[in-house]
DNA sequence: GTGGTCTAGACCACC
DNA sequence: GTGGTCTAGACCACA
């Protein structure tokens, strides 16, 4: 995994564990790896990934059994969905559109509409 | 005028300021306000604004003359649009497209198309 | 079983042994679960319940007999209340009270008296 | 100022600023002091500052300027008395009621009521 | 100057 | 074994 510049890392480590969880990848209800094994996978300090887990837990994503890791929420891919679409149709769409138009650009044009 | 949380703040005036300037609220060739007044009006340290009015100035968009003030460059319009357009088109839209789908959004939804 | 956030889950289970004893749904004298059997009931692992054991054990409220079982301790009853008693009115109420003062909660709101 | 060994002193600091502010010692609105300053007083390290200033800032009690500092939020009291009025009502008084009927306290005894 | 992020490494309680 | 907290120290962007 290659880190994008101007993002924080345990952010964009987030990001992709969302996606593993659309995906699949990493299912519902199951125990995902711990702070140190990822961390060592990914080359970053565990407390990096810490970060990201925490991130995670607040967004109800993933929690934690003491003692045994952290698992992937039951329900969490539709919280994912939802909280990402709220956040591009609220905050994201408006300012696109906005840009747009001030820019000429028409949506037919660009989307296959 | 109030701040989005992740993006630097200079860099969301200068993105005020095209606008204005693409609206023609600040006529191409007419002097802008000083750091000091654009500052005290946007409630921002004057630094912060020569900040942005550098930034502005390494693209063209605005020029200064020394002891009267910065103004709006001559074409400043044409640029702006220039910039943002192969901006938007090459970086922003590939991960708008990506991300619409990812979650399920059709264009057609979103723009009257 | 559901289990506070910030309470060692030993202790947690410890305090609902201690409560079944003074209803005497564990009466004295009489064997308690194995650690096995009330660790698969509770969800929990049975080193868990292990540690609570050994913690009731070193307050003289429960006892072992090797190769048989954990016993409830004549007397169990009138040593959880001192213990507990002491406690309470040593540690506990006077943090209560500042609380309730500071956070302007009358006793006699809360409490029928 | 000294710590309590079994809870973080992150949260430890959390109340003791929470403390400041119902006494207004630390007024609504105001700056209060950056991470190394505060650190440096209370002999812990910034990054442990850092952590207790994004608790409170969780909890709409603090917040940033970015590149100023964090200050006390406007209505930061009454939030501050919500918040553990709540607590304390739907948490820890439930189970104090429960422990003196179990250990037989009344609260005639304990309370001037 | 401010906060924000990250690393390396340590220690601890708990399961 | 797990997470959770803490330190020391570094680097960076931003105001």
């Amino acid at each position: 995994m290659d880190f994008n510049e101007h993002k924080p890392i345990y952010l964009q480590i987030s990001d992709n564990i969302c996606e593993k969880i659309l995906t699949e990848e990493w299912p519902e209800d199951e125990r995902i790896p711990s702070v140190r094994e990822l961390g060592s996978n990914l080359g970053v300090n565990p407390n990096t990934i810490m970060r990201t887990y925490e991130h995670l837990e607040n967004l109800d994503i993933i929690s934690n059994k003491r003692g045994v890791g952290f698992f992937v929420e039951n329900e969490a891919k539709s919280k994912i969905v939802k909280i990402q679409r709220d956040q591009f149709l609220k905050e994201e769409l408006p300012l696109i559109i906005k840009k747009m138009s001030l820019l000429g650009i028409k949506p037919s044009e660009v989307f296959n509409c």
